[in-house]
RNA sequence: CGGAGCGUAGCGCAGUCUGGUAGCGCGUUUGGUUCGGGACCAAAAGGCCGAGGGUUCAAAUCCCUCCGCUCCGACCA
């Protein structure tokens, strides 16, 4: 392929619009071009290592014995109907209606469609187990779209979906899954970690998020340098050290104006924060909870709705603030609210807390000496918290880490929510009647395009690896009004070509810094020089993108082909 | 959805406060000199100043409404 016959526009500034390397680096080096927020187009640069990854998937979904079809990508609002997703997912759905005023969705998933059709074609085990998988255009209406591919309303997803007779067989399937998602991280050139996750509203308990390092990433990961421990901080645990707090005397109101936030309480009482208890009022499905932590952490609302098996959790407003704990906000706490049957929850760590302060219900004082078991009826004892890095490893005991990733894929195990639904059932040899496990698998293709991107870049670009690469290798044609040198050039191509290699041929009138900046930004693995001063020096210039000059090295035109591909592998 | 900022040539921006000829750099086109890490000279093309309404002799600039984009937060199968 020629560049002057290519559709690439490389520009020389960052884009206005983008905030982080990778966004930048795509647009830049004419891989993506944005429409409008949250959508984008794949110039040919995109489309070609967009294509690369898709193969990759293939290959692995295939070699997994998971079999491709292709769905409808709008779904009549019946199928979510029957699981109750149509309102369970609120806004994030695009929605419309055709004609005859039937009202459909631009599918953000599958599960509903895959469900109906498995459900239509089988009727035995002995068409058990079964993994299909798609690769396709998936709508989501973000709030906030961002980072370019990172985020968008519009992006490509490999979604595969199991079904098995019983748990062990789902188990095997997923395991199947999550090896096959190691293998297409690994071939993309991605440094990606599995990392246990919550699960969300999609179903059962197990799940994995395979995650792509990067201090750009939009999800906390707490992971234990020691024995390999890793979680999404939505569900991370930790060890608890344990808890001897001396005995204290009775509680006692103190008088603190003005003092509401834990640091403004801090600053008064001259203590750190880890002395006080955190007390805050959710609303979980209508009903207001309150929820102590320790004054130095957070809440984690993503346990908090698991742990009440709620289907929504939100801070509570001021006049509910007001009415459960009898006081304006700033001022709550677990001693005798206004409101006496609230549930109380507190975080595990404080199980056998004394000497602690906390809110009095009431304005502008706090209560010192609390011993919470004494002083206040707590409803229960659960993990509520957000770990931090220093938290003890829930596995081994180690202090964790607090990393940074990019979620390019996760692994579910579904059970039976969808099947259910669906009366998706199978006979067994007995001619029994039962439910389908199902299993649900995505990787956010277009998003590990960016990822792969976000860690593998310097100053000057992109530096693609190989099997994703757009072009595999660039040949800089110095002089191509000079015939003899184009014809070296494009006899490389051809060798090349025949080789299975990609080549992109830079012939523009350009000076030889110009194409030389563009090769580095857009990242071809491997790059070739091909001009007169060079060919009389004896060959062509062979220079992998990841090296420095000093690797460069003078080949000999007939031998050119053969160390590019050794340059290659 | 809350808070903040920004919409001016393909891209990056100045001009807006204090109303009065539409600017700069990059890119593009043509000619010339150059030619191994984003050259130089000369000439040129390219604008509904986001949209609509208002104020004014006069609006990119002041006022109102809307739309779009970006960031922070909330949210995120």
């Amino acid at each position: 392929m020629k560049w002057t016959k290519s559709l690439i526009q490389t520009l020389r500034e960052d884009p206005g619009d983008a905030e982080i390397d990778s966004h930048k680096l795509l647009v830049r080096a004419s891989i993506i071009k944005k429409l409008a927020g949250g959508l984008y187009t794949f110039l040919p640069l995109g489309m070609r290592a967009l294509r690369k990854v898709e193969r990759i998937v293939r290959e692995e979904m295939d070699a997994a014995g998971a079999q491709e079809l292709l769905m409808p990508i709008l779904q009549p609002a019946e199928l979510w109907k029957t699981t109750g997703r149509w309102d369970a997912m609120g806004a994030n759905m695009f929605r419309l209606r055709d004609r005859a005023e039937h009202e459909a969705a631009l599918g953000p998933t599958a599960e509903e469609e895959v469900t109906d059709l498995v459900k239509s074609i089988v009727s035995s085990y002995r068409q058990l187990p079964l993994i299909v998988y798609q690769i396709q255009t998936k709508f989501r209406d973000e709030t906030r779209p961002r980072f370019g591919l990172m985020r968008s309303k519009e992006f490509i997803m490999k979604d595969a979906y199991s079904f098995d007779v019983d748990a062990e067989g789902a188990d095997r399937s997923y395991w199947l899954m999550y090896h096959a998602y190691e293998r297409i991280f690994a071939r993309c050139g991605l440094k990606a970690t599995p990392v246990q996750a919550d699960g969300g509203d999609m179903g059962d308990s197990m799940t994995h998020e395979f995650h792509a390092l990067a201090d750009a990433g939009e999800d906390g990961i707490a992971s234990c340098p020691k024995c390999g421990y890793a979680a999404n901080l939505e569900r991370a645990e930790r060890r608890l050290a344990d808890r001897a707090d001396a005995e204290c005397p009775a509680a006692e109101s103190v008088p603190t104006p003005n003092a509401r936030t834990i640091e403004e309480v801090a600053a008064f009482f001259g203590r750190e924060p880890s002395a006080f208890v955190k007390t805050l009022v959710y609303v979980a499905d209508g009903k207001p909870v309150m929820i102590c932590v320790p004054g130095d952490r957070d809440v984690n609302e993503v346990k908090v709705k698991r742990f009440l098996g709620a289907k929504a959790v939100v801070l509570a407003d001021a006049r509910t603030v007001e009415a459960v704990t009898g006081a304006p906000v700033g001022f709550a706490g677990p001693v005798r609210p206004a409101q006496a049957d609230v549930p109380v929850y507190a975080d595990a760590s404080l199980k056998g807390a004394r000497g602690v302060i906390v809110g009095a219900n009431a304005a502008d004082a706090h209560l010192k000496n609390v011993d919470l078991a004494r002083d206040a009826a707590i409803t229960d004892y659960a993990d509520l918290i957000i770990c931090g890095a220093g938290d003890l490893c829930p596995t081994c005991g180690q202090p964790m880490e607090l990393k940074r990733g990019i979620e390019v894929g996760q692994v579910f195990k579904l059970g039976t929510k969808y099947t259910d639904a669906f009366n998706a059932v199978y006979k067994t040899d007995k001619l029994e009647s039962r439910t389908m496990i199902m299993g649900c698998y995505g990787v956010g293709v277009s998003r590990t395009l960016q990822a792969v991107v976000e860690q593998s870049h310097d100053k000057d670009g992109i530096i693609w690896p190989a099997a994703v690469a757009p072009f595999a290798v660039c040949i800089c044609l110095l002089d191509p009004d000079r015939a003899e040198v184009a014809q070296v050039a494009t006899d490389l191509e051809t060798a090349l070509e025949t080789k299975g290699i990609d080549v992109l041929v830079d012939d523009r009138a350009e000076r030889p810094g110009v194409k030389f900046k563009d090769a580095d930004l857009i990242g071809f693995p491997v790059r070739v020089v091909v001009g007169a001063k060079g060919l009389a020096n004896g060959g062509v210039e062979v220079k992998r993108r990841c090296d420095d000059k000093s690797k460069m090295r003078i080949v000999p035109v007939a031998e050119a082909a053969e160390a590019i591909a050794a340059a290659l592998a």
